[in-house]
RNA sequence: GCGCCCGUAGCUCAGCUGGAUAGAGCAACGGAUUUCUAAUCCGUAGGUCGGGUGUUCGAGUCACCCCGGGCGCGCCA
């Protein structure tokens, strides 16, 4: 099906070719109610180009415009917009298109991409923290949103499993370790002997020494430091995993840094040999001479000690994606701070010749009631478990509070939904740039921009139905008269309006947006629209209103990777 | 020094490729319920969009310069 806004817009471009203009200008949902459903700007677009007035442009453009069977007839305001109202039997048949489609309205991309996306990569030995939630749920919706539009989706998580601090850990697994602690906490006895390690190694050569020399066996492969490596990993990865069965997200592959290790020095050689990079002191170097951004930020690809840094795997991972993942996109939801590291690795992908989409997806911070990075009293980073587990035990709370008689197993089953759902929320439903102060009242409360208020509304639609005893039968007509009715139809055509709108910039929050106004409008229909209570056909109507609306929320909190309840 | 990001109502934030009188939520105030779960709805009030100059029919949005905050800039990841 297509959605009013596609069918407008072709309607628009014809009218524009039988008044002999460009295709110029965009359709749009109004900005206003005043200003009716859909406006356009192509007639200020134009009078600009003719110098001509757009009134008169718009006038001329009304001649050729035939739109009658979706609106009423569109009308001349302000500078020179035209605006479009549709007709109520328009949208009444719209709307039983859409309670017909699966799809809820929204069309498969007609250039669907094989894409990659990196995003949460944790570091190995030590805990997923709050930080880590931004890349985590970002990447998570919008590789839920590609895939429901029907692009091809690798989830890549590009785990930090390789590095300088394992020299660190090395020395410290083999100094300071205490077994039983490791049974207890695994993850909390690595952090511990990597952060005491990290201590005496910066008041003591010495250990500073040592933790060198442990290194460089590591990565010439000593065995007894593989090992221990190995089994740093694979703990790490227990707790991860842990985490992201609380989140709800899978990845797809996880080649963490140390994937690539074995191709790194390919890497280096190849592209000394083609000349993009160069021996600069005594290290391998990419200059961008011709770039006046990076003209004086040159990138390392090999220490001078013949050591490689993430630079090197980058391109490493680059190559892998694009070559054996064969992929002509690759998404990084990595934070702002790295910026300029990607320009550097996308023009150096460029100059090896990869064709690749390439686009780096920046977020802000999440900040305390303090406005600074969130800590913990002790100056920690919070653990991303310890968080979500009493996001988990506040939700569980309130229901406790609203909702005392719930069986224990579903009132935790809820709690969790919630919970999750609402640290989620908080987070997707925000312009993923703007730092955001976390808030446990505002992000659980039931009123506002939240996801408890989202998934009430569903909530009510499925109180509806169980209290039917029925499920929404198939309908052919829609009946809408309530201007409640109309409202919350029309902004059901828009689902499909708003999802392929997301990947445009990245920006999740539009949809998010969209539920909310969707919740309100449900809830303002719910206040004075009464559904069983009423007589056919209105009764029939409105129940499959309330089943459209239910399975819109569900489906747009599920590409942004958060559940519904049944009851809360 | 160079570069990136942010600055919008008391608070938390929307406002994508420039569009109409800048919008929500919270908090404040005032209403609505013998309910289909009030975990809700409706209304009122609240603004020199950090400041300035410019570009044009039109600037919160673009350009330049300041102010304030955050973050990056050869051998950490």
């Amino acid at each position: 099906m297509e959605t009013f806004q596609s069918l407008l817009t072709k309607k628009l471009a014809s009218a524009l070719a039988a008044a002999g203009f460009d295709n110029v200008g965009e359709l749009t949902q109004a900005t206003d109610p005043r200003f009716g459903d859909y406006q356009t700007n192509a007639a200020l677009m134009l009078g600009k180009q003719h110098s001509e007035n757009p009134r008169a442009v718009a006038e001329k453009i009304l001649q050729h415009l035939n739109a009658a069977d979706l609106c009423e007839s569109p009308t001349v305001a302000g500078a020179g917009f035209i605006n479009f109202t549709l007709l109520p039997g328009a949208v009444a048949n719209k709307t039983a298109e859409l309670f017909a489609d699966e799809r809820l309205g929204v069309a498969r991309s007609t250039s669907p991409r094989k894409i990659v996306i990196d995003f949460g990569s944790p570091n190995v030995a030590k805990p997923m923290h709050v930080g880590h939630i931004r890349s985590t749920a970002l990447g998570d919706a919008l590789a839920r949103i590609a895939t429901f539009l029907g692009h091809d989706v690798i989830r890549d998580n590009h785990i930090g499993d390789w590095g300088t601090q394992f020299g660190m850990v090395i020395w410290g697994w083999k100094n300071l370790l205490d077994r039983e602690a490791l049974q207890r906490g695994p993850l909390a006895e690595i952090v511990r002997i990597y952060k005491e390690t990290n201590a005496r190694s910066t008041s003591d050569p010495a250990v500073r020494d040592a933790c060198r020399q442990e290194l460089v066996k590591l990565q010439s492969g000593d065995k007894e430091n593989i090992d221990i490596w190995n089994e740093c990993v694979a703990l790490s990865l227990q707790d991860f995993q842990h985490v992201y069965q609380l989140l709800d997200i899978h990845y797809d592959i996880q080649c963490g840094e140390s994937f690539y290790n074995d191709r790194l020095a390919g890497v280096v050689e190849g592209l000394l040999k083609s000349g993009i990079a160069e021996i600069s002191e005594r290290a391998v170097v990419v200059f961008f001479r011709d770039i006046p951004e990076l003209a004086d930020k040159p990138c390392i690809i090999r220490k001078s000690d013949g050591g490689f840094n993430y630079a090197t795997s980058d391109i490493a991972t680059v190559d892998y994606r694009i070559t054996e993942l064969m992929r002509d996109t690759v998404w990084y939801v990595v934070g702002a701070p790295q910026t300029l590291h990607f320009k550097q690795i996308f023009e150096i992908a460029r100059r090896e010749g990869h064709q690749a989409d390439f686009r780096h997806i920046p977020f802000g911070n999440v900040l305390g009631e303090d406005r600074k990075l969130m800590k913990t009293r002790s100056g920690e980073n919070v653990p991303l478990r310890q968080l979500l587990e009493e996001a988990c035990a506040r939700a569980r709370k309130i229901i406790e509070e609203k909702n005392p008689n719930l069986a224990d197993a579903e009132k935790i089953d809820i709690a969790r939904t919630i919970g999750i759902g609402a640290v989620k929320y908080a987070d997707l439903s925000q312009y993923r740039m703007t730092d955001y102060v976390f808030s446990w009242e505002k992000m659980l409360a039931l009123q506002g921009n939240t996801a408890p208020y989202l998934q009430n509304a569903y909530v009510r639609v499925r109180s509806i139905f169980r209290k039917a005893g029925e499920a929404a039968a198939k309908i052919e007509k829609f009946v809408l008269h309530e201007a409640a009715e109309i409202t919350l139809a029309k902004r059901l055509c828009q689902f499909a309006e708003i999802v392929p709108q997301v990947l445009n910039d990245f920006r999740p929050n539009i949809l998010a947006n969209y539920l909310f106004e969707l919740a309100n409008n449900f809830h303002a229909f719910y206040e004075g629209c009464p559904v069983l209570r009423s007589d056919e056909p209105v009764r029939s109507s409105r129940l499959a209103l309330c089943d459209l609306t239910g399975r819109v929320l569900q489906r747009g909190l599920d590409l942004l990777g958060i559940k519904v309840p049944e009851k809360m």
